[in-house]
DNA sequence: CTGTTAGCGCGTTCAA
DNA sequence: TTGAACGCGCTAACAG
């Protein structure tokens, strides 16, 4: 466009980038001929030749899980009020997936770069690990990546949780988690095993590796629930597992919490909205969205610190689906009758 | 890069974009010395130069509700395939930033572009009016625009639901909706509402317009339960709705279906996880994903057919929220005992 | 098969 | 202030 219409060219991109040094009378010639002729600037073109990127690369996991949709909207209006735009993008929990789309934001020419890992994510680290933008890694990570991350406390909270069912008198709490590829998971079924252990339940845990479906979580489930001894506890190590563990629990008639109690790791909106509402695990979202756009903040203004590792605590929020233990009725001889006072979460210190 | 590791420049970029006529000992030179620094091919660039756009822009209002992230997830899918990536931009509800992310997705030169409207969306419209680019719209929107479309007929579905709570016996049906500057909204509204004159029960037609979020729809809900003659069914127009009518069922202890019923558009995950399910309006999400990528790729293709809207039929998923009408224990003459059978949806011609 | 050259649309100098 | 020229990293067309 630019001089066909108007009046220059060289100015007109000074108009359109709001440079001040033009004249009022051009700048308007400018802004009606683009208007007239439709005119879009091509950002391609211009970020390519100013060599200065305008958008983040967020690259999630799973948009399923509320707690990243949060995330995505917490990091949007951080980057939005910066002056950058997202580029969001959908790993699916594919590894493969996520690699292309490591890829393809960073041959966009990203400003930086903002990736929470799928499981399985060897490749997109090899992937990064000799790119120089700016990056921030946040919830499934541990610390021996060389990046700043951001994470939550998976490990405690699973001990929280844990012993929140203990304290309420069950004894045999099953673990449902999707894959020990993450590293969340990992440190999930740790913090679940650690509390059991010191409870002296040892015996008493149970692990359940079921896939990254809610079909095999739900499968998994059910299989567990028809055990001559099932759980009076089922802990699952996200929401996707959740989802599949109630449907089973649902399918095999079993009520929530008399029969069996659930306590789920990462809250989402509708699980305080029924009745029983789930009791959950609840991950500080505004925290840690602030914390992961402040670090990419720092470094897109050039500050190169030490790398940082921060760590975020989770709120367990009580809900109804966790009651106190009941033997179900079954042919054993029934309740050891030593039913465990009810309590909240034994209080820690910090 | 190139001839600096290499040995030459034009042929790197053969070598790198795939092509076949170079000889076998350039190609491992190339890839060697592109490994070798690291290299990433600039996207920008190349898509400036070769003026062949990879990309496709998604505009989606709402990621927080799941009939949307499937749609994503399945025009992913279908993108991946036919060789191209989604550019994803995320109105939030919000016809400003709706804006805005058009402009974004725009000026990265795309290939083509998808937009679902969020409420209010003229200015959108307005922006897109004179823009080149391939375009489907979907889901929210009416056929006044020149563009390809594809919707799931709200009203017929509002209709089959409505149809539903009276054959359950109820009278006093209640219709929450967020906006009604979303197409989709009033065509609901105008079904729920032509269902009740046709069945004689305009005068319990009750349509509660409550703003965007579940804080709202909670509140709208709260009150209508408090009401001397409370409705005995309540049917949302969204699942945002939904979140904010099912907390107010929980907060006035009400027992679902028993003491009211509820009918929810959008069907989600979760509602048919718990004890009761939620009824719902299934829409054909795949079903949809492929009509939109089948209109688009034709454009894509350069077949500029006519104009077409199409127009997918939506699912009455019943499940236990939906129960037979019975008077609340008030204070009034008890039941007018005229209690209607108990039916299925009545069937209708396609 | 290979190297050379021009130019995609824009921002940025510099001279006028 | 303004306009002309140059080049961002790459692809395409051509000449060797």
């Amino acid at each position: 466009m630019a001089n066909a219409a108007g009046v220059s060219l060289g100015t007109a991109s000074k108009v359109l980038a709001g440079a001040a040094n033009v004249s009022e009378a051009r700048r308007r010639l400018v802004w009606e001929a683009a208007r007239r002729l439709g005119y879009r600037r091509n950002a391609l073109a211009a970020e390519l030749r100013s060599n200065r990127p305008t958008s983040i690369g967020l690259v999630v996991p799973d948009l399923t899980n509320s707690f990243f949709i949060e995330l995505v909207c917490a990091l949007e209006d951080h980057a939005e009020k910066a002056g950058y735009r997202l580029l969001l993008a959908h790993a699916q929990e594919d590894p493969e997936r996520e690699v292309e789309r490591i890829r393809f934001v960073l041959s966009r020419q990203v400003a930086g770069m903002i990736l929470i890992p799928c499981h399985g994510y060897q490749h997109a680290i090899d992937e990064l690990r000799e790119c120089d933008v700016p990056l921030v890694m946040a919830d499934r990570v541990d610390n021996t990546f060389p990046a700043n991350t951001v994470t939550t406390d998976s490990r405690r909270a699973a001990v929280d949780g844990t012993r929140h069912l203990i304290a309420l008198g069950h004894r045999r709490i099953a673990f449902i988690v999707n894959a020990l590829d993450i590293v969340n998971s990992r440190e999930r079924v740790d913090g679940y095993l650690d509390a059991m252990r010191r409870a002296g339940l040892e015996r008493f845990a149970r692990v359940v590796v079921c896939g990254m479906t809610d079909a095999e979580s739900y499968a998994a489930t059910l299989s567990l629930l028809s055990e001559r001894e099932r759980p009076t506890a089922l802990f699952t190590g996200a929401s996707v597992a959740t989802l599949g563990a109630l449907r089973a629990i649902r399918d095999a008639e079993l009520r929530l919490p008399d029969d069996v109690s659930l306590l789920s790791f990462d809250d989402a909106p509708w699980m305080s909205v029924l009745r029983p509402g789930i009791s959950s695990i609840h991950q500080p979202v505004e925290a840690v969205g602030r914390a992961i756009w402040n670090l990419l903040h720092k470094q897109l203004d050039g500050e190169t610190s030490e790398i940082v590792h921060l760590r975020m605590r989770a709120e367990l929020r009580l809900r109804e689906s966790t009651g106190v233990a009941r033997e179900p009725s079954s042919p054993d001889t029934a309740s050891t009758s030593e039913s465990a006072p009810v309590s909240s979460v034994p209080a820690e210190r910090a």
